[in-house]
DNA sequence: TCAATATCTCAATATATGTTGAAATGAAAA
DNA sequence: TTTTCATTTCAACATATATTGAGATATTGA
């Protein structure tokens, strides 16, 4: 993850409808969600929310699959996991209860059985 | 951390001179640094810098604190906790391998002695 | 008090972004 | 091979955002 890359991904990340697109993809898992299931999770027009998937795949925070008719649109964990590391880093130079706090935060979410 | 502080975060992270100013603060520490100093590290002019960094404290990223004649910035960990928490929450599902990579990606960040 | 330093505010300008609705594309089923 | 379904593209419009330079405010030291 570069500055360039991070700079596009929260630009994606600083939009309502695509945020909501995001989480709702977070917690769907690898498996992601079909276009259509997407919008109607969050009551977008077709045209609005085809606008705001490439925008998050040109960001390169989901990534996206035909299925027959369908496309199947995903979380890409990699990339959310590169832009915590990029934002973070250097946060402790040497004093770990600095940034303590992000990391309980983080682990926290894979403790929720 | 709630939808509309996380969208004013991350939209106050999409713009490379805000960008470059929170990565600085996160690596000086909780001290933080002087307005002038950091405008001095990113060559930005003093009234491009003050409107950046006032769009960071509105954000709820940064604070600020005077100290004689400088006003001293430093990063609000704790907002940055939140708004990674936010973004990853219920990323799981039961499947922790999913998220681990993030979780890895921060936690090493405090390994760099 | 006066001058110097540090930072902020404001108005003008330029640029980027999101929404809508209609039409086009592409894949599958009848 | 025509129809249906799912998604994308486009143009027009409205709105939000960043930069600049000049001037204002606040704090300190002479």
């Amino acid at each position: 993850m570069d500055e360039a890359h991070a700079l596009a991904a929260f630009a994606a990340l600083s939009q309502e409808t695509r945020l909501r697109i995001v989480r709702l993809l977070v917690s769907a898992g690898p498996e992601g969600m079909a276009a259509g299931a997407i919008g109607e999770a969050l009551a977008a027009s077709s045209s609005r929310l085809s606008f705001h998937l490439s925008q998050l795949e040109h960001a390169g925070l989901i990534q996206s699959q035909r299925e027959g008719r369908s496309i199947r649109y995903s979380a890409r964990y990699e990339s959310l996991s590169g832009l915590i590391a990029f934002l973070m880093r250097d946060c402790c130079q040497g004093r770990p209860e600095v940034c303590a706090p992000a990391v309980n935060a983080l682990a926290a979410c894979c403790q929720t059985p």
